[in-house]
DNA sequence: CGACTAACGGCACCATGGTCCCGTTAGTCA
DNA sequence: TGACTAACGGGACCATGGTGCCGTTAGTCG
């Protein structure tokens, strides 16, 4: 078998746009590819997904999909990469637990929505089924995590919690139980949000996050 | 198309033995299939799974396991149906803290083992892609909760907690933040176990668990 | 204990997702 | 601005998972 600088995708992850021809056309077929991925996640699920059809929406040839990506789970750690990149700012309510509870409704409201939260269950899925798309969607996580921990460093300096506290960990605490019962397919809504913030702001305080 | 019996498997969820004929072989032949989907799901994942691997694993026909289950969900719903018979006693330690941590303890290692955190895994992906094996998951978690929620009821008598606490939630808070984990691949030891524990515990202390 | 039939099993068949080959398009760089 | 080649696209081909048919096995009940 010969191989050509064509067929060298299946290394791990699936990779960005290639060093030596970062240009438009490559560029333009990876967003589209994605975009794709993503309604075709949305629409079809990740069990009944084709990358063909994927092709087919994104008016890309089936081969291109197959040769840049290799498999599904490649395809959606890339689409991981790419949502990771698309910041979404933070709140900043004076407070903790309404900085809190605005992070608890912005989750809320995603995995609530009927497009976005079709596409974080096939995420999940996807992730939880092979190693490379977890990974991916711990560097997703990370940059969520980063852009709201400054929140909890705030409260600490306000004298709301005391010195020490993890900030990752609290902001993590506050989405654990709504993606707990998106696993098992039970409503998420304001109510729960409003819980979980309320917790993680009453552990906090009561110092459960300090090492 | 002439419709025997036969062909009636396709009725939402896999039903339990039939009715009319609950005796030896389907029993056996049910029990063959679900242990054999449990070792499959461990070894190949659910990506790979097979149905005719299953049948091959478990000694019976091929076409049996198409008939009776249909599709890879409906078989793991079923799997899921199995295990939430089987009840694991909890533990009475006399403090709320130690309960809480012996439940934390035991959800760490059922998560990290490797036969039964990749069990958990494939479950919890085909949870995510399909709603009766997310119901069927529900029930499996109703069945858990409900044998661990008297620590609670016991620690509100004991003066520990204040009346209204709602128990079921608190046992939840224990396990989430440790599956929010298992999302993303990282890694679970005890000390994680600890923290979500001490959490629950801090929390439910400040009253976060009463409506 | 023998007839009845639900449920199982083997096998041939078929649909469809994934691979391969090779010609075409379009960034890049002198 | 033209040669070079990375990357794309079409379509034939192939492997494999899922279906249908029909004979066989074994619980059930009089």
């Amino acid at each position: 078998m010969v191989v050509g600088v064509d067929d060298m995708a299946a290394d791990g992850a699936a990779r960005l746009p290639a060093a030596s021809r970062p240009g438009g056309r490559t560029a333009r077929v990876r967003a589209a590819a994605l975009r794709a991925t993503e309604d075709a996640l949305i629409e079809v699920g990740l069990a009944r997904l084709d990358l063909a059809d994927i092709a087919r929406r994104a008016g890309i040839g089936k081969t291109t999909v197959y040769r840049r990506w290799r498999t599904v789970p490649a395809l959606i750690a890339d689409l991981l990469a790419d949502m990771a990149e698309q910041s979404s700012p933070r709140s900043d309510t004076g407070s903790l637990a309404g900085d809190l509870l605005a992070n608890a409704h912005l989750v809320q409201r995603t995995l609530t929505d009927a497009r976005q939260g079709a596409l974080f269950r096939a995420i999940l899925a996807a992730a939880l089924t092979d190693t490379d798309t977890a990974e991916a969607l711990r560097r997703f996580y990370e940059a969520r995590i980063s852009e709201w921990e400054p929140c909890v460093y705030a409260a600490v300096e306000r004298g709301e919690l005391p010195a020490g506290t993890d900030a990752r960990e609290v902001i993590r605490a506050v989405s654990a139980p709504l993606y707990h019962r998106l696993l098992t397919g039970e409503d998420i809504d304001p109510t729960h949000a409003e819980h979980a913030a309320a917790t993680a702001t009453a552990a906090a305080r009561a110092g459960a996050y300090r090492p």
